[in-house]
DNA sequence: CCCTACGCAAGAGCAGTGCTCTCATTTGTG
DNA sequence: CACAAATGAGAGCACTGCTCTTGCGTAGGG
């Protein structure tokens, strides 16, 4: 009610920022499974107990993590697409996986994260669903904007059952994009985030190298695949 | 030297399968992370002190379960193709794809071991990296079945850089594939797994569903990707 | 046949963890 | 000023990985 309740509520939420960001920089150096609780109590100056009354649980943090984690990464892509000029599709794609990969080989525990083993009570909660579909989202922009500028996107007779299988990602962004051009969509986020895991969980050592010049070359035939110009 | 070294010998080998053993059994229903060294003491009716006579580190076992687990893995995958009429490489593709595929669904816990965020260490040693080929080396195989049956996989003029790139993972299948089969293959192993991965963590929940209709249609464009006629 | 040496398992112990509980202190308000 | 809520500290529990020391049983050599 009063200010004060406000000034209260703010420095709360400040404390707890201050934990998440002290979590975070411990991420840096350290796996999500190393990421001790009494650590990064330490290193804002408290006790182990004290951050409880700011932070539910160690998975609790994690899932706080997690969250910035995807805003993060949908950011760093998106403002690597934004940079490109609007009517070059296929510049904005490869902008857009480039700009998702260099935030990666940047914080490669926090794509592990988000990408690698769920952590064990992990029961995704709502809040993590909306920004874990940024990227996706810019994709169906991507191909909205094909659409506008008179590109014809792949179509192709799709068997019922693999019509109904997509229909909640159809409902979700909500885009009159074909079924076909659907399913490749998601083929190319699959292939995006599994392309940047192997490459960082070490999937593609002794295979690959240098890594870079592969993964363009496979955004590419993924731009190919949606039916990019 | 005498026989009963070799007594000895057996007698350390098969305490130590038995202590694997257990760990995997464990794994049925915990993750990696959650995998105690004490439990499994517990489990093989040992006092934690023992088994490291027996297993070097926590890490160690794991090691030994990323092992087996790509073995197993790759059986389960050759077996499902190897049901398959040698002709139909389609046929075998999406056996092979299915089987990986169903693996996983089987052993969540140990896929997420194999593919998931790779433990601290990340030392991935020598012994893994032939056992991890096995699914990719039958996708070669197959490729190769597909050019002596007359089959033209693709081609294309590739960039120096990028032939370059892909030439560690010529030379280790040493196969006389195209450039762009290579770039295709590999391709669709990362899309293989992570597929999986995006199923088992959840990645594709409120997206997909069902899930394995979906999968199939996926590995089919990765097919057509590849060149399977 | 005894005695030694070795492999093995057990126990105690260290440093660390997540988390809960109680207690004291601070802080802002009536 | 007094009261009450919010906050931090400390102790403690059960657990972890790992090391070190101790006792035991068996196999081999003298």
């Amino acid at each position: 009610m009063s200010t004060a309740d406000d000034v209260r509520r703010r420095a709360r939420a400040d404390m707890r920022q201050a934990i998440v960001d002290a979590a975070r920089a411990r991420l840096a150096t350290e796996g999500p499974a190393q990421l001790s609780l009494r650590a990064v109590a330490r290193d804002v100056g408290m006790v182990s107990s004290a951050v409880y009354r700011y932070v539910a649980s160690r998975d609790a943090l994690l899932t706080a993590l997690i969250v910035e984690g995807y805003d993060a990464l949908g950011a760093a892509a998106e403002d690597a697409e934004a940079a490109v000029d609007d009517a070059d599709l296929r510049g904005r794609w490869h902008a857009l996986c480039l700009g998702a990969r260099n935030w990666a080989h940047q914080h490669p525990q926090e794509w592990a994260l988000l990408f690698g083993s769920p952590v064990p009570g992990y029961a995704a909660p709502q809040d993590t669903v909306d920004p874990a579909a940024r990227i996706p989202r810019r994709m169906v922009a991507l191909l909205h904007d094909a659409v506008a500028g008179g590109v014809r996107l792949p179509e192709r007779e799709l068997p019922a059952a693999l019509t109904a299988s997509i229909a909640p990602v159809q409902e979700f962004f909500g885009e009159e994009l074909p079924g076909e051009a659907v399913v490749r969509g998601l083929m190319a986020w699959t292939q995006l985030t599994g392309a940047i895991s192997h490459e960082l969980f070490g999937h593609r050592h002794g295979a690959v190298d240098p890594h870079e010049v592969f993964f363009a070359a496979e955004m590419d035939r993924m731009a190919d695949l949606v039916g990019l110009p």
